[in-house]
DNA sequence: CCGTGGTGCCAAATCGCTTTGGCATTGGTG
DNA sequence: CACCAATGCCAAAGCGATTTGGCACCACGG
């Protein structure tokens, strides 16, 4: 084992009090610059690096970031993490951090606001509260500086990067209806964001517009264990929608492995995807991709890098700071037209 | 901002000193019962939570498992991260952690032993050396626990899980031999992962106990920056196998997004999956799930959860032991059998 | 020649926790 | 009754960094 080098060992070695090593290393103090160059220079030769734990004691600070997921009531965190979404995001958070010169702690369940403080985190992002979320009730008092990932169920709280979930569901119903769909079903979860209710409401404004028929379904996705089932729900659902009078000759899924739910269900069905039937899906991700299935990127990169950049500015962005991004429509096989 | 609960306050409260209450929270030395409730009831009721800090410097632990990826010459650790079974493998660690109650910390590019030893770090898990990785060297002085995932291309030398290759291999083999190919192709990588040669390896030997002729070819995946570019690669491989003479009546892919490329090569020379052709892959993962394709799962959690098993027991594994976990055929419709 | 201000350096306090070693007090034993 | 061991508690010394406040020393100007 290698005996750790302490700043003591540098001073001894260099002649110097620790002061004036710590002060030489961090450029802080009033040092000669010959002596700062010298405990420098000894300092690289005995690989001397701070130790994190005492730097992190002696300054509060920590060069790590927490990425707080959502703690649903039906599903672990770990269930959670097998999501293609959560775990793409937990991967880019990860990618942002380092690119910072962080590193990024995917903290486990927390119960309370000094459980987080301990932590001693530089930067805490919260993904996607939900109604009514214990989570938001334990930021308030906290010092960490915090930047919410998703839509706030209670408006603009602090700062938040979120996807313009209204914006983005009508791209896609745009898009459908570009390709010639007539009546667009919506296939939604009954998950308890707040941005499930935004695509409602989008997609039944964006209805009344058009003057046409809204048909939406909830696809209980509550229920579901692990991600595998998540395609299963949204099939049932879909079924019954393609069985129903009045089917709709497009459907858009709206959580992930909808759209492959739907095309499953069409082929059940005996309904050609696209001819017969265009399916899209809100949540791009490698099944979809495979699959054929048209889907909005949700640009998690571009979220965490600016979630990432507001944790780290000298200047704590505004509370009231909403950065939107946009999803980009990826249009695929599924959207490619109807036969007619 | 509230301010910090420390173990002084808890003591004052209690009307104890600091000695005891550290003892009465972590159950050590010697105290009354009857003190050791009511201090833990003070410290309950206002909140107390160590500092991670503050607990990391005295006892030299963080309660944290570090995951070094692998660093690959001609890729970011970013890009990196940006592959199926990487991100896969950061979230099985993070849920393994998570698991026993430790946070997972994604470790940057890394330098020096010392600056790995300054993270503190609970235990380290290494992923995929490669021959000749530089990181392998660093291990050698590091006092933090490190268990190996992946082949070891120097042999054993510390604690390791890993996948069976050879075995895998020949499973893999085995099957597409049950569903009738005799002339079976292998796509292999030029990752400079050891494994890569084992696969390669037990391919030789199999077809050589067959008393069939090998068909290996070489996919430049060393060119690639990012995912999607891996079954592009794979698919200009397959084509030349393809049109080759004798071309093979199955070929696995051994790297992820390889069976995909097979099958996009097979559809652009115009020959049927799999009823000209059988088509498997090394992992398994959602691309190949939603095309239909045989794969192998590596079992990633289990291996997460054996390594973070080795890393937290109480008795250090011996250095020689390293744990196999075959891998899982998962039969699709890829392999499903040739139509003649 | 003395006061003033700047410079280079350092001793010691601090962060919040764990742990060692020792000091009373108690109860049991010879 | 004196002695010993066990018990309950605490003061203080760490862990390894940062930071405050102050002490010499020097040069300069009055």
């Amino acid at each position: 084992m290698v005996a750790r080098v302490t700043v003591a060992d540098v001073a001894q070695a260099a002649g110097v009090s620790i002061t004036t090593v710590s002060h030489s290393l961090s450029g802080k103090g009033r040092v000669d610059p010959a002596t700062r160059k010298r405990v420098r220079e000894v300092a690289a030769e005995l690989g001397y690096v701070p130790s994190r734990a005492a730097r992190n004691l002696a300054l509060g600070r920590s060069d790590t970031i927490g990425l707080l997921l959502p703690q649903l009531p039906t599903m672990s965190l770990e269930d959670l993490l097998g999501f293609d979404y959560y775990g793409r995001v937990a991967v880019a958070a990860s990618q942002a951090a380092l690119h910072h010169g962080r590193a990024l702690l995917v903290l486990p369940g927390v119960q309370s606001a000094s459980q987080l403080a301990s932590f001693g985190l530089d930067g805490l992002i919260v993904i996607d509260p939900i109604v009514d979320d214990p989570r938001l009730a334990l930021l308030d008092g906290l010092a960490t500086r915090t930047v919410l990932m998703g839509q706030d169920p209670r408006g603009a709280f602090g700062p938040a990067v979120t996807i313009d979930t209204a914006g983005s569901t009508r791209a896609l119903l745009d898009h459908c209806w570009e390709r010639g769909a007539r009546t667009i079903g919506m296939i939604n979860s009954d998950l308890p964001w707040s941005a499930t209710d935004t695509a409602r409401d989008s997609y039944t404004a964006w209805c009344a517009e058009r003057g046409v028929e809204p048909h939406l379904a909830i696809a209980p996705a509550t229920s579901v264990q692990s991600r595998p089932e998540l395609a299963q729900v949204a099939k049932q659902t879909a079924i019954d929608m393609l069985r129903g009078s009045d089917r709709p000759d497009a459907i858009i899924g709206m959580l992930e492995d909808f759209g492959r739910g739907v095309v499953l269900a069409a082929r059940e069905v005996g309904i050609d995807v696209p001819g017969d039937l265009l399916v899209a899906q809100d949540i791009d991700d490698a099944v979809a991709s495979a699959g054929g299935i048209t889907a909005l990127d949700l640009n998690v990169h571009t979220q965490l890098d600016i979630a990432l950049e507001m944790l780290i500015s000298e200047e704590p962005p505004p509370v009231e700071e909403t950065r939107l991004v946009s999803a980009t429509l990826v249009p695929r096989e599924s959207t490619r037209g109807l036969a007619r």
